[in-house]
DNA sequence: GCAGTTTAGTCAGGAGTGTTGCCCAAAGAT
DNA sequence: ATCTTTGGGCAACACTCCTGACTAAACTGC
């Protein structure tokens, strides 16, 4: 039964809904201009108003229209409305926001980590950044959205380990460590699946509702975009090419990740890719590194192609230290445009899109519970 | 602006959708019943009753309750409410069907085709069935869904050739062929979508929202299903595998459709597989028969892996002549349990699964579009 | 055959929406 | 000081849904 059921407190909420958005997205409004934006009359959104400022959800803030006719008072979210956790998690540290309603971000901070600092210190860096935006933020966290540099269980929102893939940030359960910093719910997802967020929302494939998004750096990943939404797959490992087969520097098929150690190009003793090894192998003039460089097209080449012929995309944005530098990107799209196929390839241009992503989502959360809570019974 | 206006008009339509819903479901009810079921008052839907007998999409059947207590009186969908058309387009021929909002099916026809018939002679075809549907069903047809045995332009509806897949039904465009029989949307696909979506409404992967769907038969396809929906890309070539590259018989890389050419496995003159010299070849005891089984089995799993490494499917569906084949079904599992995310693997059990999941939609749309005629302004 | 029981449907009243139109209040413009 | 413009409130109205009581009509049981 998809369809809800007709009652006038339906109706009431619906209206409810119209002035609570109308006031996020525009930040102050006097009960005049809400009717303007919502095409409400006057005297419903008076109503609506009082009820959401007796229910605590809006305030009056005291502020007065200025200009020709009567002073009007403006009127805006209550100031305890809360806020949402952003958090990124790498190996490198942890970078936190809380973010209101509006999208403003309200506070700032950071943990810098060891590099594979191992599980309890990325824990308890994440519970020191939520604890210290905790203290700054008026009406607590509500939500939390959490990034993190590995796989992502989808059902449980811990961090996995897949066998021949880095375990960049190590065994960590985000919504247990910050089940006691957050009043709501918990959501975690790989930091690639954002980052594909963040291109559609803001970058290169911005409004695209189908495409692929390939993140090079130390670990491998890759986001796809359908219908206008990341999709995760069963578990959440959608985009997990790590062992995905391809083509390898001597021409013959072997997993994407096996190709790096063919080069000489993971760091020692991990499975990780050494980017600074391969920047130095790769980039710049000379026959060496063109060599190595159309070895590693080809290769993500391959990884493409498959996410090309079986998602369809319109667009395959690169992404990642490596991934975004010219010289790549163009050996990409060289090496795409000689398939059946041929799909345009542009490098990611959003700075933290892990985080901007993220963001974004964490907004429309707050929002969602803000709003949601007008309907207790549902 | 995802959230509708609140209006009393708002209300009443929600009104009328649950009980043209509830009759949809139901076949036949009374007022009191269907104020039981909706859970809405039976002033309430007395008054909505009325008003959708007056506006015509609604009749009083003239039967009567038996059995205790007062008999009231059963209304049921007006009786040129129309029809949906469900046309199954393939080189063999074109079947169709007539549903009605009830889901079903009053009328069935088919017109047989040459292998090979050429765009006319399968337009004539699907223009012939539809024409002799729509005079036998009350009230007309109100929208078309197609399935087709090639790839469909997902913008246009139109059947497109890719290189190196064979073209088996060739240049059509349905809704052209149908826009003067059918006044409302027509909605064209690829068999392997639909048949994806009959097997999760009632096969193999019943409620399940993440699998992958491949279509061993002459042609070579697979559809992805990603929460709960068939995903078709930009294009709407999501799923074209021909080309993708997989291990060939040598164990060497090559486009999964050229593995049928090197196993001599093609039909004369053309790209599709010859199905009848794959049985002969691949099913059965003996050597040879076993080592040709098992390179298709690999062929089919290096397609399979590349779709599990990007989807995360719960689970992989085989469908097709030869692909539902026990011994291939069986094949295809067991190596595919070597890779490192090993996926189950089941065989297809819809008949006609195409038809199937083309009529499902084709309920669904015919549904929406009676709901519909209560919004005229949205 | 008739009273009792059971179920379908209607009626009247009331509570709660949103809307229109009109009024007043208050601020800047002239 | 008056005019113009804008914010906001008030009253009347139309509409929707609900509750509870009522009538209507069928079957059951004696």
């Amino acid at each position: 039964m998809p369809v809800a059921k007709p009652s006038l407190e339906l109706l009431r909420s619906i209206t409810d809904e119209n002035v609570l958005r109308a006031l996020m997205e525009r930040r102050r409004l006097t009960r005049a201009e809400i009717a303007a934006v919502t095409g409400i009359s006057k005297p419903t959104i008076s109503d609506s108003v009082r009820r959401l400022s007796e229910a605590g959800l809006l305030a009056d803030t005291g502020e007065r229209t200025t200009g020709r006719g009567r002073s009007g008072s403006y009127y805006s979210l209550a100031e305890d409305s809360g806020a949402a956790l952003v958090a990124s998690i790498t190996p490198f540290g942890v970078t936190a926001e809380a973010v209101d309603a509006f999208g403003r971000v309200v506070a700032r901070t950071e943990a810098a980590l060891d590099r594979a600092p191992g599980p309890d210190r990325a824990a308890e860096a994440l519970a020191r950044v939520a604890g210290e935006l905790r203290s700054r933020v008026r009406g607590g966290l509500r939500t939390a959205v959490v990034s993190a540099a590995d796989p992502v269980d989808r059902t449980t929102g811990r961090l996995v380990h897949l066998p021949d893939a880095p375990f960049l940030v190590g065994d960590l359960d985000p919504a247990a460590v910050l089940a006691p910093l957050v009043h709501g719910p918990v959501l975690v997802d790989n930091d690639v699946n954002w980052a594909a967020r963040a291109e559609r929302g803001a970058g290169c494939a911005r409004g695209v509702d189908d495409f692929v998004y390939v993140h090079l750096g130390e670990g491998l990943g890759c986001a796809v975009v359908s219908d206008a939404e990341v999709r995760r797959g069963h578990h959440g490992l959608a985009g997990e090419i790590a062992h995905l087969y391809t083509a390898g520097p001597d021409g013959t098929a072997m997993p994407f990740t096996r190709v790096f150690a063919e080069l000489g190009l993971r760091r020692e003793g991990s499975t990780a890719v050494d980017v600074a090894a391969l920047r130095a192998a790769a980039f710049g003039a000379g026959e060496e590194a063109a060599r190595t460089r159309a070895a590693l097209a080809r290769a993500v080449c391959g990884v493409v192609a498959a996410a090309v012929a079986l998602t369809d995309p319109r667009l395959v944005v690169v992404g990642g230290p490596w991934g975004v530098e010219p010289e790549m990107t163009e050996a990409i799209g060289e090496e795409l445009a000689r398939t059946p196929r041929g799909v345009p390839v542009v490098a990611a241009r959003v700075e933290a899109p892990e985080l901007v992503g993220a963001r974004d989502r964490a907004v429309e959360e707050l929002r969602n519970l803000i709003v949601a809570a007008l309907r207790p019974a549902d």
